[in-house]
DNA sequence: AGGGCTATATATAAGTT
DNA sequence: TAACTTATATATAGCCC
């Protein structure tokens, strides 16, 4: 889909790989969003950049506000706390929160590094 | 990108929205690879239908498997044991098994109804 | 409930600013 | 870096089996 046709393999160069990650990444995002509308799904899509930096989206109700309670009650030592108040949340204990919300997400994506 | 622009909104008809769930689960599970492989990014995908079954796509360790394992090892009355040994697995052990094994998934996409 | 087909809508790889 | 542009590759809606 570009100028180009892309090989199916890792991309070695660092800053190529960066910016293809963070276009494909908004791609997924909105295919997660578009599915959920029209097939009348709940969606919560969470992407983990190489960097550790979170985006999120979700339908329904919001996983990021459910992270921010969670971090809010069970964080003490919040010392990196950011501006989305998400940035810095292990996988494990994301995968702690979503199962003690469960209920609250029919359709769950989760996608880290 | 079809014969006519979609509206985005809940697909009414039944059966046209079974076929575009399927449909685009497809496509969301191709988008995942891709970018799994590109970007040099473990990903396990799970998707159930609305109905239950369970469809999954890993790069890296088979979360399949890990299911598999489980499930012997879990599941004494398994009932509706099936060929994949995946249907029937609910959310809620999906999301403790893939806690437990955390460390073998460095991306995750999970997707349940 | 799937599996092709084809026209069209969308995503995105490079190039550009 | 990070937008913006544009040519091209890909996904998919509607249709027919």
């Amino acid at each position: 889909m570009g100028r180009k046709k892309v090989e199916m393999k890792r991309i070695e160069n660092k800053s190529s790989r960066q910016v293809t990650f963070s276009k494909r990444r908004s791609g997924l995002i909105k295919k997660a969003r578009e599915i959920s509308v029209l097939c009348d799904l709940q969606v919560a899509l969470l992407v983990f950049s190489p960097h550790g930096r979170l985006y999120d989206f979700s339908a329904g109700d919001s996983v990021t506000n459910i992270l921010k309670r969670y971090r809010n009650q069970n964080d003490a030592n919040d010392a990196e706390s950011s501006n989305d108040g998400l940035t810095g949340v292990s996988p494990a204990a994301l995968l702690q929160i979503i199962q003690s919300a469960g209920m609250l997400l029919k359709i769950q994506l989760i996608m880290y590094s």
